[in-house]
DNA sequence: GAAAGAAGTTCCGTTTAATGGAACTACCGG
DNA sequence: CCGGTAGTTCCATTAAACGGAACTTCTTTC
């Protein structure tokens, strides 16, 4: 139905009939909206499952896109939609909490910060929209390479480590540590590692089948911060970042 | 530097990497980012761009996502994004018109009703979310399929179409004629097609370089609707149409 | 619950295109 | 004008896509 130069338009093909349906394609479907043969259009539907392109919906007949075309879509495309998502979540942490609030995404290795919720009477923030979280001081940054796979920990790890404060930790074994204690607890802390001062907790926000690729903080001078237990705030980012969750994926 | 069955997996191995970084990447970095040979990239990266899966930013050199696959994800993954970066401007126009307004989607060959806001004294809305807006007789759908290749409005075209009442227009070439007017007029209007003595307005919502992709309406009673001028309806749907493509796209 | 039909899967000889090293050209800074 | 880097083209080799046919599930249907 299409041009027929190279395997990808087949693929391309392929995808946009599934895309189409969003309540899913099966073999026999996407044959007639390709046009291709049979054994053709199941060899192309198990690659383009077996990259996670495409996965099945319930029993394993019917396809829908798959988990890495959601995470390309937050990674590289999705922008300001997150923002939007967030911002009334983050409002209410601030409303709650006093403190500031705000959304980190994974950008290719490395994670920056997104939409900030500030205290009205706040005058400056410590976290910028686009500011770089690095790895081994943030832990709005930890709380998402913590899920990340080992490949991607480890090509973050590669660049050179600042050591902002006396307290910043930059041995990679330590910052591994670091990562293995925010997997166990679900959340991460980071206290005077980056800004001097500055106590700051971050929960994991999980897309769909896309896995983390956000997470949500709150930040603030050590001494005020200190009037919450670490389970208060622990608790509350969870939730925050349980309710980010369902507004990203949904449906 | 992953796992080597396939073609399909050299593919998505260079698109993660482009996605990866958001400000695009070149040949070069391609190439050690992936670890693949020079003349081996620069056919896949060819081939990406030929099929719209990737493109240029700025001069020919710079790789980022491309069209296709910004419409393949807003038809098949955004779901939820897209309703909450629309609702408050759907608020927005509830509170300035008093009637309901609401987002419509293309979802494959069909346009459905998406995120809505009623007013709050209304009762009973026309429009339930999934509805399934009909390319003859609602103006929600006339909206996206004005700014549809052919190909894709005849695949719809082809489905039966019900004369709901006396001044629906069910045939095909009637329906031809009134998106061309809507793809002259910038917006769509249906009156009485649909549901009896109702009358709705759309405005097309683009994405991105992805196109038209969603529409912004609203409907109401014929009888109050009308305390409205068409200019001005008109006017505050494509406002509001470019708000909510703002949200969607930027950055 | 057995038989008929449809949907999904596997096989394999043929054909086509992906592969990547090397040679070539365009571009840039000095 | 020259050295270095990025991008492009070539082409013999190799590997993989191709798709018809045969086979194996699942679904109906009576």
């Amino acid at each position: 139905m299409s041009g027929a130069k190279g395997i990808l338009n087949r693929y391309a093909a392929v995808l946009d009939a599934v895309a189409a349906r969003p309540d899913g394609l099966s073999l026999t479907e996407t044959m007639q909206a390709t046009g291709l043969p049979r054994g053709t259009v199941h060899r192309l539907l198990g690659a383009l499952q077996e990259v996670g392109y495409l996965a099945n919906r319930d029993s394993r007949k019917v396809y829908v896109l798959g988990p890495r075309l959601v995470r390309l879509l937050h990674l590289g495309v999705s922008g300001a939609s997150a923002d939007i998502a967030a911002k009334p979540i983050l409002d209410g942490l601030v409303e709650k909490l006093g403190e500031t609030a705000f959304l980190a995404r994974l950008a290719g290795d490395r994670v920056e910060s997104s939409a900030t919720a500030v205290p009205s009477r706040e005058g400056q923030s410590h976290v910028h929209p686009g500011r770089d979280m690095p790895i081994h001081a943030a832990a709005s940054a930890k709380a998402i390479f913590a899920f990340q796979e080992a490949a991607l920990i480890e090509r973050a790890l590669e660049r050179p480590r600042i050591r902002y404060t006396e307290d910043t930790r930059v041995d990679a074994a330590d910052v591994r540590r670091d990562l293995e204690t925010v997997r166990h607890k679900g959340y991460a802390v980071c206290a005077n590692e980056l800004d001097p001062g500055v106590l700051s907790y971050a929960a994991p926000v999980a897309v769909d089948g896309a896995g983390v690729l956000y997470s949500v903080g709150v930040v603030g001078l050590s001494a005020r911060l200190a009037r919450y237990t670490e389970a208060q705030l622990a608790g509350d980012l969870r939730a925050a970042a349980r309710s980010i969750s369902a507004r990203l994926s949904h449906e």
